[in-house]
DNA sequence: AATTATCCCATTGACCCCCATATTTTCCCA
DNA sequence: TGGGAAAATATGGGGGTCAATGGGATAATT
């Protein structure tokens, strides 16, 4: 399976265009090439993305929880009613709504932050400011690191 | 598998082109031959590269974690936004971004490190002085060096 | 009609293909 | 076993392709 991976600064255009970095087009997935699903994040000032199976599978999830459960009004609530999908134009770029632009304090560039199976976006600044402050705290948290990225048998 | 071992002196073209190791490409994997993963190592001056496989292996170990985790959050942040992937060309060479570089101290040429499951990207001078260093650590703590290398299990 | 979204075309620069050469390594056979 | 042919490797450069970006024109939405 692809991943989101790596950083990207890109611009919006006048028109509130911007580019999906090319390597996230190859990431959300064979069928539905031009449709992504954006997001409030429930934890960061930033938006979340993906593609359309994320969103299948995150369902078949919830389905799995206790149906009465308030957990599932909750996440039903919060992540379907506030989830927005917008189109790819021919050239790989969408317009980022103008709501979530306010939520995550973006205006004419925006950074790209892949995150394995999704990816933010970004005000710039504090796309940097986040990155020092989740390295920092791997740092002073080595046991949980070096479990992580020892390899054992790779493949 | 196949590891990174020994070390390499090489040069880095007006393009900033350099050759990956002959033998490294054999252990960057079979599939993805072309697709080099990089980031700046948690610990030393230095870049460290392996091959897409082991991505894939720590994307694995991260979805183990408590999804809601603030651990998770950050390792995703620290490992895969701030990665890189490149491509090596049909002669096995590939470009070594700008930031890393800076972030390495290097210039025109390069010595790679083979670290068994990874290798190592230094400024040369840097390279030996940390060579001389672990020499020392180890000297210094002969009786785990020992323990290691006579351990039998050879996977 | 006015606003918004999508298509199409253009530009620029980075990256990756191909080709070339020099040196090293591997291999083969006399 | 030695020596030379063949293959592989490290390095250099030209040029084509594609990604990011911009803008005009058309289509859709309200």
């Amino acid at each position: 399976m692809k991943l989101f991976l790596s950083t990207y600064l890109f611009k919006i255009d006048k028109k509130g265009r911007i580019s999906l970095p090319s390597s996230y087009r190859s990431a959300i997935g064979e069928k539905n090439k031009v449709e992504l699903v954006l997001f409030k994040s429930f934890k960061y000032q930033s938006i979340e993305g993906c593609g359309y199976s994320r969103i299948e599978n995150i369902s078949r999830r919830i389905d799995q929880l206790d149906i009465f459960s308030d957990d599932q009004d909750d996440f039903t609530t919060s992540i379907f009613s506030e989830l927005k999908s917008v189109n790819l134009d021919s050239e790989g770029r969408f317009i980022l709504p103008e709501d979530f632009r306010e939520y995550a304090k973006i205006t004419n560039e925006a950074t790209f932050s892949g995150q394995g199976h999704f990816f933010q976006i970004w005000n710039p600044e504090l796309a940097i400011k986040r990155q020092k402050e989740s390295r920092r705290n791997l740092i002073e948290n080595k046991k949980t690191l070096s479990s992580i990225i020892t390899a054992g048998k790779d493949e």
